[in-house]
DNA sequence: ATCGCGTTGTGAAATAAATCACAGTGTGAT
DNA sequence: ATCACACTGTGATTTATTTCACAACGCGAT
C-alpha cells in the first residue's frame, strides 16, 4: 500500500460521499457502474481505483458499502479529527467556515484569523477569530496541521509563510497565486476566477472539446 | 488555432492575471521562466503554452507582456461581455457574488436566484436577487449562457436543469455532485469538500508525494 | 448439477500531459 | 564586425492517467 495517484486520492474523497448516501438509503452492495453513474466517471475507472486502493468485491454482488467506507475512511482519515486554521475570514472566509462547521467530523476548523478589528475575538461559524499576528503561536498550541488561505493575493505568500512557520504541512490557498512553500507542505489550489474563466470559455466555444462532460441526458 | 487541452486554457487565465499585475509595474517583457517562477509551473511548460496557442517571443528579449495579454484576452474573452446568472445566495453564493463584481469586466453575474423570501428582490453585491422559479425564463431573456450553482447537493441537479432549459451552456458547479447535463454543455466542478480532504490526506501522509509542490523556499 | 450471464480484477494498449534537450537566433559586449 | 551567451521553439521522450478487453468467478435459473 503505497503510492495513490493525486486523482484517485480525489475520487476516494466523492465516492466516499456518495457511499454516505448510499449507506442512508439501505444499500448494502453497489456496482462499478452505479458509482461511475454517481460520480460522473467510468465503471472501469471506478475498479481501477478500489484495486489501487486494495479492496476487492464480489463479482457477483458489486462491492460491499460498508466496506469501502470503511477501507476508505482509513486511507484518508487519520485516527483522530485533524484541526484546520483559517486565515482571512471576508465573505470566502466566513462562507468556508460555516460549510464546514460540523461537516466532515474528522475535520474541524478550530481557529480562525483576520486584521478587521471587528471580526477578532467573536465567534463566526462556532470558531474563534483571533488576531492575525498571532497566527504561528496558535498553529503551534493548537497542533494544526492544516491551514486555509482566504486573504487577498497580495497577502497570501505572507500568511502562508506564517502558517509554514507554525508548522502546518498542508495549505488550501483561494488566493489567485502560486504560493512558495518548503517541499515538505503541500498546496491545493482553488481558484474560483479560473474555473469561472474555463466554463466561460468552453460557454463560448461550444463545449464539444471539454473534457469534464461525460454525462449526458436522456 | 483549434485544439487546446484543458490544462492549457486554465493556466492561461493564470498567465494573464500574472501579466496583468506585470503590466502594472511596467514591465515590457517577460522571460518563460519568469513566468513559471510567477505560476508555479516550468520554464519548459510556459513556452509549450505559448506555442500551442501560437504566439511567439524573441530569444532576447523574451515574450512581449501586451502581446501575450492581447492574444489570451483573443482566446478567453469574447466579443463582448458574457453574462452569468448564479443560483443560491447562501454564504458561497454571496461570495462569490461580491467576489466577482467589477473583477474581471468580461464576466458579469448579473442575476442571482434563491428561494428565501428574505433574500429574493434585493440587491447582493450590485445584483438583483430573483426568485428560483424564474430562472429558466431570466436565463433566456437575458441571453445567459454561464450559470453557478451554489445550492445545497439535494438540488443541484434540479436547478441544473432549470440553467440547462433557460440554455446556459457551461456550468460552475459548487455542489458535490456530478451534474447530469446534455453533452453541449460543459460543467466545471469546485468541490471544496474535496480539495479539503486531498489536503488533509497530504498533510498526513507528509507530502513527499504531492504532485503540487514544485516551489521551494530559502 | 450444470449453464449462462453479468461483474470483477487486471495486463496491455491508448491517450494525455509534462519534460527533456538541443538547434536556431538575435543582442550586447568587445 | 565578430563572438559568446541566454533564450526561444519544438521534435522526441518520458511519465501519468485512462480506457480497453478479456480471463476468472459465482450466483440464479433450469
Amino acid at each position: 500500500m503505497a503510492l495513490i495517484p493525486d486523482k484517485t486520492i480525489g475520487r476516494l474523497s466523492l465516492y466516499r460521499r456518495i457511499l454516505g448516501r448510499l449507506l442512508a438509503e439501505r444499500r448494502t452492495h453497489v456496482h462499478s457502474h452505479d458509482l461511475a453513474a454517481l460520480s460522473g466517471g467510468t465503471a472501469a475507472q471506478v475498479r481501477r481505483d478500489f484495486m489501487t486502493v486494495g479492496y476487492t468485491g464480489s463479482p457477483a454482488r458489486g462491492y460491499d458499502v460498508q466496506g469501502l467506507v470503511k477501507i476508505i475512511d482509513e486511507m484518508l482519515d487519520g485516527p483522530d479529527v485533524q484541526p484546520i486554521g483559517l486565515v482571512g475570514v471576508g465573505n470566502l472566509g466566513r462562507a468556508v467556515l460555516t460549510f464546514f462547521s460540523g461537516r466532515r467530523p474528522n475535520l474541524k476548523i478550530v481557529a480562525a484569523f483576520d486584521d478587521d478589528p471587528d471580526k477578532v475575538g467573536r465567534l463566526i461559524g462556532g470558531c474563534p477569530v483571533h488576531w492575525v499576528n498571532e497566527v504561528e503561536r496558535v498553529v503551534r498550541e493548537a497542533r494544526i496541521r492544516i491551514g486555509v488561505v482566504a486573504v487577498p493575493a497580495e497577502v497570501a505568500q505572507k500568511v502562508a509563510d506564517l502558517l509554514v512557520a507554525g508548522g502546518v504541512r498542508g495549505i488550501l490557498n483561494f488566493a489567485p497565486v502560486a504560493l512558495r512553500v518548503p517541499r515538505n507542505v503541500y498546496v491545493e489550489d482553488l481558484d474560483v476566477t479560473m474555473s469561472m474563466e474555463k466554463v466561460a470559455y468552453y460557454a463560448r466555444m461550444g463545449s464539444a472539446a471539454g473534457q469534464e462532460e461525460r454525462r449526458d441526458e436522456g
